[in-house]
DNA sequence: CAGGTAAATGCAATCGATTGCACTACGAAC
DNA sequence: GTTCGTAGTGCAATCGATTGCATTTACCTG
């Protein structure tokens, strides 16, 4: 793309100098500029095709107005929502984001967070769930912007918007305890997220409440495989007393489905499934699957939001955002048998 | 993000000019300098912690080492593996993308892409199915550089990466005839989209080349939705003597299967239903869903690979790349009962 | 009519990095 | 002992827009 316009060249053409175009373009200046002046400034700009350069605005400015979004990986089906809520967000606001993925490798995750950083982000909303919490700190010390989604960051004291995971939880093992069932198993997710970690409390402490007994199985990453391989495990061993299993996210449900369905075992009536998240799809599963609804196009709202009231405010308050969850009942749970 | 280290501060701290740091940082120019200096200059630049200024450097090269990704939605989940082929290609070339949605919406598409052209992006890879030829051709003429991804754009000579949707939509036939279906509906695409065009060409054109009744009913979107009610319309007709629905994609195909659920039939008993893309997901539904696989990954690889080779040579010639897919027999299509 | 005020515009520095050109040494060649 | 080449650095312009300050012009007031 050569020989784009400049504000040089509308100067040039208006008579004027570079300065009164610039001013007379800005909105927020252009009450300074002669009204007469405003208007042909603009008709010059507009035949000539003129674009503002935000790159070299953004150098003078110390503003690129882009926000930096840290995901773990685009492809897990909770994540387009959520970016796409933070692009609704930040769009009308003038702002642009750079979603990067990380596949859950913290180093990865450094540089990536790095080259951000490069392009002058003027903030970060952070989704991945483990790694990098000394360098978040580090950053956090040296001013940066961020907000944290889906995560907690014990290391640094950003905001951080989540869904209810332990309410989730809880109506779950409500919603399970009803059906009669007494023994419940939980595929954990990785115990490096905050998601994993809290879920995996919330799910011993609820089913104790319940007078369910729980066990927990662990899981290293939030994935079809991992869900169905940890429960391959579970099934080889013959006497296993569960009716129902309640899964870190709808991934590792699925692979639950999976591995379930290779044991020639029923959904439900065998054993009960539960997700996590209400990814797209659950509900042409089959059989369609019971899990809890959590609000990500929300959750990505609110982190922009959260991330821009920053920029105003000078104070950085670690305010803690939790957004409600709903249980959504479909074919995967009933009653036992 | 306040006192950020600067090319200044460790010349000033090295003793030396900051062109000579800048000409040590940069590998294609550091033998014009005296080794030791190099040495030295790398030390004090780690030990300060400079991070250089992508938008400066842009400024200055006219490079931004930034490419825009244009998609109508990031939440069909045909695009997330898209735009990880891209990102797969540029992330170790040192470019980044920007992702934007158009929602399907010429205007915002509009919109966009001059929002993407302000921030000066190197390249555009465009993967909206339809609107913008005319300012593309203009575009284009303005010597902008630009990859058309799963479509064409008969405005603009760019090169274009696709899947092979005539192929695609063969193998289908194909299978169906096999299965002995005599009567095919066609669920088309949208007419703007070119993937829309070409399936339906091509099954007209296949159709008549087995021997099939084949008839076409058009949507405008693809979604679950337009596909639902679609079929919805043409099952409201009782009369109708179809015994098998070959889908634009796999969403409009899962609207289908709602549709033929919400009437009592059964897929594939009553009717076989084929999609195509073959989406994550696919091979849960309910039954399973016969599909023609298209290789969303390659084709973002290829579409950047295409990209970025186009600014090293000067000719820009409309190189057209098409994909290989394969047809993914499940439990969707059965025989003629 | 002098003096003051405000509106409108120009001037020039600035953001941070890159790069063509000029300059200084130093060693080699004649 | 000049002259020349070359390696190593410095100087300063440049990319395109923004903005504090200076300057001009016009108008108003006493």
């Amino acid at each position: 793309m050569r020989d784009r316009v400049t504000l040089a060249d509308v100067a040039k053409v208006a008579g004027v100098n570079p300065a009164t175009v610039s001013r007379s373009l800005n909105e927020q200046t252009e009450n300074q500029v002669n009204k007469e002046t405003v208007r042909r400034i603009r008709k010059i700009a507009r035949e000539l095709g003129y674009t503002p350069n935000t790159v070299a605005r953004g150098l003078r400015t110390r503003k690129s107005l882009t926000i930096g979004v840290v995901i773990p990986d685009l492809t897990n089906p909770i994540f387009p929502p959520l970016v796409r809520g933070v692009d609704s967000y930040l769009l009308p606001r003038g702002y642009s984001a750079f979603v990067v993925n990380t596949d859950g490798n913290s180093e990865t995750e450094n540089t990536l967070i790095n080259s951000l950083m490069e392009r002058q982000v003027d903030g970060l909303i952070i989704a991945t769930g483990h790694g990098g919490d000394e360098m978040l700190a580090e950053f956090h010390k040296r001013g940066l912007c961020a907000v944290m989604v889906n995560r907690e960051s014990p290391g640094a004291p950003f905001p951080a918007v989540t869904g209810d995971d332990s309410a989730g939880i809880g109506v779950v093992i409500e919603h399970l305890a009803k059906l009669g069932h007494k023994n419940v198993l939980h595929i954990a997710g990785p115990a490096e997220s905050s998601t994993g970690r809290l879920r995996s409390q919330a799910f011993t402490a609820q089913s104790k409440k319940h007078g369910i007994s729980g066990k927990v199985a662990k899981t290293n990453f939030y994935s079809i495989e991992a869900g169905q391989s940890a429960m391959d495990k579970i099934l080889e061993n013959k006497a296993n007393p569960f009716t129902a299993v309640v899964a870190g996210n709808d991934l590792l449900a699925l692979g639950v489905y999976h591995s379930i369905r290779s044991h020639n075992l029923n959904i439900p009536k065998d054993i009960s499934v539960v997700g996590f998240n209400n990814m797209p799809f659950t509900q042409d599963f089959q059989p369609p699957m019971t899990t809890v609804d959590v609000p990500h196009f929300d959750m990505g709202v609110e982190a922009a939001r959260l991330l821009l009231s920053q920029f105003d405010s000078e104070e950085r308050a670690p305010i803690k955002v939790t957004l409600p969850v709903s249980l959504i009942v479909r074919g995967s749970t009933g009653l036992v048998s």
